[in-house]
DNA sequence: ACCATATCGACAACCATGTTGTCGAGCTTA
DNA sequence: TAAGCTCGACAACATGGTTGTCGATATGGT
């Protein structure tokens, strides 16, 4: 057989791969114009994407509209996001990047870029291949719901 | 060039994947009489080991004595610790898991060896032996001191 | 056209988990 | 023995989540 493996290593090391992938990100981040992003910023503004209400957010994030309100204006208080009326809706506060925050979302889209191509030069094309392939098969997707899930 | 995969899937892979399995772990734990227990309480558990202090738990986890003292009281409230004084040391108060918590750390580590073979079934022992590998060269080792994280 | 219903954003109260800072009590060592 | 470190406790606060409530605004059925 081979029970040699222990299976709690599993998700300790899947854990430890997101934590190391996330503190490089907020290290180039730091250097990059962005030192006071945090992990949860990124996460909440790739939710409000283009323009979005604090509902929506609420419903993309997988928590209440008043957490996804607390959200907003922590990202509104750090600039990477503004309000407006829309002017369709009134009942609606549209929720807007700014420019600094499409910034950030690009740096941090070009900065995973780099740093799978440096896990790709460590382990090989291969065996990066086979965690996404595998990881993809098994999870179901990627969900966005990352900040709040650990208390649960 | 092989530019075609985006490198921000890869952290919510991994997220995805962590979560998926301690999802399935808290599952299982529920229909094994600990549908109370959470996240956090085994990672804590795990701290505590055969017997610690406070002070002690917090440098194993990452956080202040303050913040660790505060677990082990929620610890205690769900039946997993007990408190007794140190007859060598007045200062300390030794934190030992209860019979009920040694059940809970025995029946996760079972329940993780069988997620472990559920993902063998699926996608083979050479991919998950593959994960394991890479992501124990690129991490330097697994952290505990998870649930503080991410706020951070 | 109207009214019932649903949705939006705001506010309040609360909980959980972390943080600093302070404190008295108890070890340890110079 | 006195200085200094460590332990646990307490208070005050920050953050991010929750329910519950509310007035204002759309919307859809009669």
């Amino acid at each position: 057989m081979s029970t040699e493996r222990p299976g709690f290593a599993l998700p300790l090391l899947l854990l430890a791969g997101f934590q190391t992938l996330v503190d490089a990100l907020h290290e180039d981040l730091a250097e990059q114009g962005h030192p006071e992003a945090r992990p949860m910023h990124g996460f909440a503004l790739q939710a409000v994407g283009e323009g979005t209400t604090a509902a929506e957010l609420g419903r993309r994030l997988g928590v209440t509209k008043q957490a996804a309100a607390k959200t907003i204006a922590a990202l509104g208080t750090a600039g990477y996001v503004e309000r407006a009326a829309d002017p369709t809706d009134a009942r609606r506060v549209v929720v807007r990047p700014t420019a600094r925050g499409r910034d950030l979302l690009a740096r941090s889209a070009a900065i995973f870029d780099d740093l799978r191509a440096r896990w790709v030069r460590e382990l090989g094309e291969d065996a990066v291949r086979t965690i996404e392939d595998a990881l993809g098969r098994i999870t179901s997707g990627p969900r966005l719901d990352a900040p709040s899930w650990f208390t649960r």
